[in-house]
DNA sequence: GTAGGATCTGACACCGATGTCAGATTCAAC
DNA sequence: GTTGAATCTGACATCGGTGTCAGATCCTAC
């Protein structure tokens, strides 16, 4: 499909879609003029993306990842490298303090909710 | 207390401190020279600044949020508008949709170094 | 009084994801 | 063929929190 298509189908802009190409997260094939041609999984794909990048992993962490993992052909397409295997348990633990945040926060937004209605 | 101390004892840099005064989160005295002077409470204000920031929250939204906070004397300076309450619900809403996404992200992250280690 | 460390203000830079605009080119439908 | 919609590239802008630098001023200990 193309580019426009893509962004209708999965809400994400073309700005955006054309950005995640150039930072290696997204592939596409080319027509002979030059316009982008994506296969059908590019939606779960794009998808995966902004769920990584809603989780505060930056564009290289999600582009060394992406390759490691699982697809519906089964296998991944490389081996993480001990070197990134350290970064996704740092990111890990990040992710980690982060719920706990966003547990505090919202306890916090509770409270002065339940004071203002109260 | 001084600026640096405050610094010091939150861990938070003083150029951060006095972003957030001029933002409205923090507040302080001034010395005849005109130096910030702050009083013991403003370590657990910052504390809670940071949680806040690192819940995604924007400075104006905070500066709106802390008067209407229970404080050590009990009650609230403030009471929150219904506007605020109106904000603070999107960012409740906001904050559960990013704890669904930590999960998600995480459990992708155990995935790929398992898939790695085994 | 004086020296040196701390603080002041104001300005500019940075990051990363996205918006937006301009001008050129391609695609699809008639 | 022609035309209008879609796409291309490249550049610049934005946001919010923070880093950093310069030059001036203050505070404290001697």
């Amino acid at each position: 499909m193309k580019i426009g298509e893509l962004s209708r189908r999965t809400g994400v802009s073309v700005r955006s879609l054309r950005y995640y190409e150039q930072k290696h997260m997204l592939a596409s094939e080319r027509t002979a003029g030059g316009h982008r041609e994506y296969p059908e999984a590019a939606v779960d794909r794009v998808v995966l993306i902004q769920h990584l990048l809603a989780a505060g992993l930056c564009g290289d962490k999600i582009a060394s990842l992406l390759p490691c993992m699982r697809d519906h052909d089964g296998g991944p397409a490389e081996m993480a490298t001990p070197w990134l295997v350290e970064q996704l348990k740092a990111e890990r633990h990040r992710i980690d303090c982060s719920i706990q945040d966003l547990y505090y926060t919202r306890e916090v937004l509770d409270e002065v909710i339940a004071t203002a209605a109260g």
